[in-house]
DNA sequence: CCGAGGCTCTTTTTT
DNA sequence: AGAGCCTCGG
């Protein structure tokens, strides 16, 4: 007993008051308000080991829903390392990879199955599936053409997210676009279920509606579940937060800990509903609400910055984030003459940390809006020769051949699965061209089957030459030998091993033989190479939970019947692997090794770093042009905008940098924004510069002059390139910061910042007074 | 039936 | 600037 006494005082050891609480809090709702860096993920992780080791929970009673899956494995991660291997028997996972879990478990019963109208092997569409099934959906409703199919998509993605299906739709018979969303929604379900497929939104909503419709079914999760804990509460939308009430209903008094930040609420675009964490103690009467202030991250300069910036949101639950860590450096502004020269200065600085010798490559990370801005950065890092990741979470997953790959794959364990029957019919090419495709979807439609099956027999189809059905035939031979093959294997890399022979889909790339078709054809390799460590990982976990380990089923009176297999069981392997591609993403990008992490600020969330440079700080980047538009009446998106930067900011332990460019060009024109709104709201102090050094707050509307109006004249505002290029990102004038120089006009002054070399380099200089800082060309300056 | 080339339109953030 | 869509010629 003594002993497990101290091993209880060793969990409970480095943690503050309220975080001890919110570990120890008995049974009933817990809202945990933790600012950042107040440390919930230890919280989180403590309390389920907590759990486990001192109130005698099953692992597997214990669910613990993270947003993303860097989220989910970290958290994984923390456990293992708490619990041993007993973490494995615990559901750690995203709303959507666990609902998946759920939906296709719930399956096993026939009348669940045919009230969704889903097999076990359903596949999961993405975005671009989703495109071709709305451009579809729209002709067969024959909706009039008042929206584009984008619109739509983003119209039932939002209905979805509402946890509304297409009869839940509200729409007034006037409403002529509601009318279109309503129609085109349904018969996109249609097709959805006709394919054997579900889109994102579909994991949750489905699983909601099932477990509406089956009470039974339901009562099973709830009963399994005895503790639930969300992490980024403040992201949930509608139908997670039903998901939640379902399984744990608010008059229970359930066991559910919900852990989050309004003021990281960053999702509201994707249907994040701020009020679920607003009204969380209203709708679970009698919940207890721990507050986490204290930051253990970030130095006090930069928790001032971030709190400066996101106090004026209205709104807020009350809260204020304090710390007794050091003043530390102050803020440092980085200001540049174009997006390239942005980077190289981004980069000349990441050498500068690196060679103090304090921070690490892996302890910095450069921040962006949106990922159009990350191919600069790039190429800057590469010949700044500054070892970079960019986490983007997909980007293997997007190339072309990879997606050719997944869609033969989806179609081995569902060959009705249309939108990617569509993709690779002519994939490497076999000769089925458009009008072929066409007669043979005008014939499925009218047989009203799917695409494969219409493929069995392709001498019905009116219209057809020999050649196009003899081609079809083959074709039909080919999906139907992978679907026999898809159905015995036994784990994912044999199935692409398989697909990738018989489709030969590497060795037509091969042939073409053309640099970029070896590259691809080797990230088909490398495809196969990630099916191989999927089937390891996998093999790996399976034995953790082997029933060699397995913590025993209940024996309390009335739980006998209890299911605590783990929630993969029902996943077959090719699937698995396939939900890894489509939830998961790209494994590899992982945040350290060695490097600096390129990512959006989205991505940033829920990550900390010595040294962070938020770079595009201007006004149109970020805040992003949408959010400044006149639609937002009531200021939402702004102060979604506000809430991303104070996400961006407290991502920093000891440096930030905030950096932005005169100019930049977006979508081939050149745009001249004006410095970030958010920088003004920053005291000055904070950068270690007096007032008038800083750069002028917003006021004229973005300079945009169009390419096409200046031509080749040398007329109009022009960017020199020269100097970007012929720069290598050391020494770009460096060593003249802060010396003082003359200007005939300005007078005396001190440098801030160069930009380019020799004489006509820019300089960004402090002219102090009334003049403050001025950009001008070195060969104006004289040595002061 | 296929590929090349010109055209348009676009962009926020992601599970 | 780049991707996707469409049209045209082989």
């Amino acid at each position: 007993m003594a002993l497990a006494l101290n091993a209880e005082n060793e969990l409970l050891k480095d943690l503050n008051e309220p975080q001890k609480e919110a570990v120890l809090h008995g049974d009933g709702p817990l809202l945990v308000l933790s600012g950042a860096g107040s440390g919930k993920t230890r919280v989180i992780t403590r309390r389920v080991a907590h759990l486990v080791q001192f109130r005698n929970v099953f692992p597997w009673r214990i669910l613990a829903v993270t947003f993303t899956n860097k989220a989910a494995r970290e958290m994984r991660e923390r456990l293992v390392h708490l619990l041993g291997a007993q973490a494995h028997e615990l559901v750690v996972s995203t709303f959507h990879s666990s609902a998946a879990m759920i939906l296709r478990r719930v399956l096993r019963e026939d009348a669940v199955a045919q009230a969704v109208g889903l097999t076990r092997a359903f596949v999961i569409y993405d975005d671009g599936d989703q495109m071709q099934i709305v451009k579809r959906a729209m002709r067969e409703a024959k909706v009039d053409p008042i929206m584009q199919p984008r619109e739509i998509l983003h119209r039932i993605d939002q209905e979805k997210n509402a946890a509304r299906l297409p009869d839940d739709m509200v729409v007034d018979v006037d409403d002529a676009r509601g009318v279109v969303v309503q129609k085109t929604y349904r018969a996109y379900q249609k097709l959805l279920r006709a394919a054997n497929a579900v889109d994102f939104g579909d994991l949750l909503l489905l699983l909601v509606d099932v477990f509406r419709k089956h009470p039974a079914v339901l009562e099973q999760y709830q009963r399994r579940f005895r503790h639930i804990l969300v992490d980024e509460f403040q992201d949930t939308n509608p139908v997670q937060y039903e998901l939640l009430r379902l399984l744990a209903p608010p008059e229970r008094r359930p066991n559910l800990v919900v852990v989050g930040d309004d003021d990281q609420s960053i999702y509201r675009w994707r249907g994040a509903s701020v009020d679920n964490i607003l009204n969380f103690p209203e709708q679970y009467a009698g919940a207890r609400v721990v507050k986490l202030e204290q930051n253990y991250r970030s130095d006090q300069n930069i928790l001032d910055a971030a709190h400066a910036v996101i106090q004026r949101n209205t709104r807020r639950l009350p809260k204020k984030l304090w710390s007794d860590r050091p003043k530390g450096e102050t803020l440092t502004i980085l200001l540049n003459r174009d997006e390239r020269a942005e980077a190289q200065e981004v980069a000349r600085r990441i050498h500068g940390l690196q060679r103090e010798g304090f921070i690490k490559y892996s302890g910095m990370a450069v921040f962006y809006r949106t990922n159009a801005q990350s191919r600069v950065l790039e190429e800057a890092m590469r010949l700044a020769r500054v070892p970079y990741t960019l986490v983007s979470g997909r980007s293997f997953y997007d190339r072309a051949e990879v997606r050719d790959a997944a869609a033969y794959l989806r179609l081995m364990v569902n060959p009705r699965s249309d939108a990617d029957l569509l993709r690779i019919i002519n994939t490497p090419a076999r000769g089925i061209g458009d009008t072929t495709v066409e007669r043979l979807a005008d014939w499925a439609n009218q047989a009203g089957v799917s695409l494969y099956e219409a493929t069995a027999s392709p001498e019905r189809i009116a219209g057809l030459n020999t050649a196009a059905v003899r081609r079809l035939s083959g074709f039909h031979a080919l999906v139907s030998s992978l679907h026999a093959f898809a159905q015995d294997a036994q784990d994912s890399a044999s199935a692409v091993d398989q697909m990738l022979k018989e489709t030969h889909l590497v060795d037509s790339l091969m042939t073409e033989g053309s640099d970029e078709s070896i590259t691809r054809a080797e990230n088909l390799r490398e495809f196969l190479g990630a099916a191989q460590e999927f089937d390891l990982n996998r093999a790996a976990a399976a034995v953790a939970v082997s029933d060699a380990t397995r913590t025993p089923a209940p024996v309390e009176p009335g739980e006998e019947d209890l299911d605590s297999s783990p929630l993969t069981e029902d996943t077959p392997p090719l699937n698995a692997f396939l939900e890894q591609i489509s939830l998961v993403g790209d494994a590899d990008a992982e945040v350290g090794d060695g490097k600096v992490a390129l990512m959006t600020l989205h991505a940033a969330k829920g990550l900390e770093f010595d040294a962070v440079f938020l770079t595009g700080m201007e006004e149109g980047v970020f805040p992003h042009s949408r959010a400044l538009r006149g639609d937002d009446v009531e200021g939402e998106e702004m102060a979604e905008e506000r809430r991303l930067c104070y996400v961006g900011f407290t991502r920093a332990r000891r440096r930030l940098f905030v950096s932005l460019a005169q100019c930049r060009s977006l979508f081939g024109e050149l745009r001249y924004n004006p410095p970030s709104s958010f920088l003004a709201e920053v005291p000055q102090a904070l950068f270690g510069i007096a007032e008038q050094e800083l750069p002028p707050a917003p006021k004229e509307t973005p300079y945009v002059k169009r390419k096409r109006d200046w031509g080749d004249e040398d007329d109009g505002p022009r960017v020199d390139r020269t100097y970007s290029q012929t720069s290598d990102g050391e020494g770009i004038g460096g060593d003249v910061r802060g010396m003082r120089v003359r200007h005939n006009q300005f007078g005396m002054g001190r440098i801030i910042s160069t930009d380019g070399q020799g004489p006509n380099a820019k300089v960004t200089v402090d002219f102090g007074g009334q003049v403050g800082l001025k950009r001008v060309i070195a060969r104006f300056l004289m040595p002061g």
